[in-house]
DNA sequence: GCTAAAAATTCCGATACCGAAACAAATTTT
DNA sequence: AAAATTTGTTTCGGTATCGGAATTTTTAGC
């Protein structure tokens, strides 16, 4: 069932749901490695570095970085493929879990603290 | 109305919008720096440095950075406050709007593609 | 077994961002 | 009008990220 919303609910959301993300102290993600961190979570595995950069049209440097960043922050971790053992595969961490749990309640939230179309403050 | 939204669905919907926001060559924002145009878009003005880094909870000097930035792109402008001549206000360009008005489009299309719960490749 | 290819990482210089403190300019207080 | 306050910017040293070329390790082809 498809989430249906207008451009103006969709842009609301997003705001509440950043400004909450701003304020509160996490980690605070770059736009790739969250999208990167949620890919390893939603979607059905294995992720190895090079279908990462592929999904995301990004450099393998890239995910590389990322992945950098998510492992010491123990959101993902990485491990080697035996069966080929030139690639690595991501995987998901407790953290990770937790973590994202907590921001789909804050999206959430979100959505439900957005107002009647008259009450939001302006248009584009 | 209240946008209703479960969990994964809310994931969901975050992790499509972010992984195409990545793929398009347009420019990725800080977490902060869009937190703050959706802010100055989407809530009613006047909008000052003081009252952004507020609302966000964050250093002033953040919010100075953030709007060189944003300003550099094109999509805010700052004015000086005639009235009270230490302030800025912070006010919207035509490609500030046209900017986010993609980005909501692309949330839309984001909600739009959700599949079934079945459909979808992992809970966490 | 040797060469070529594939996967991921490391290196490089350049740019962007951070928090805290110091600063400049305008306004308010006394 | 002098001092104190408010607003926003700049500076500082330090860290993170970027793209892309070069490198290392492993596998595949012949």
């Amino acid at each position: 069932m498809p989430v249906e919303l207008t451009e103006l609910q969709a842009l609301d959301l997003w705001r509440r749901a950043m400004v909450s993300s701003v304020r509160r102290d996490a980690p605070d993600l770059s736009a790739r490695q969250m999208a990167l961190l949620l890919t390893v979570y939603l979607t059905p595995p294995p992720h190895t570095v090079r279908g990462m950069a592929e999904t995301l049209r990004v450099s393998k440097p890239a995910i590389t970085r990322a992945l950098d960043r998510l492992g010491e922050l123990d959101l993902v971790r990485r491990k080697q493929d035996e069966s080929d053992r030139r690639s690595v595969l991501i995987q998901r961490t407790v953290r990770g879990s937790v973590f994202l749990r907590e921001f789909g309640e804050l999206i959430v939230a979100a959505g439900r603290s957005i107002a009647e179309p008259e009450r939001v403050g302006s248009r584009l």
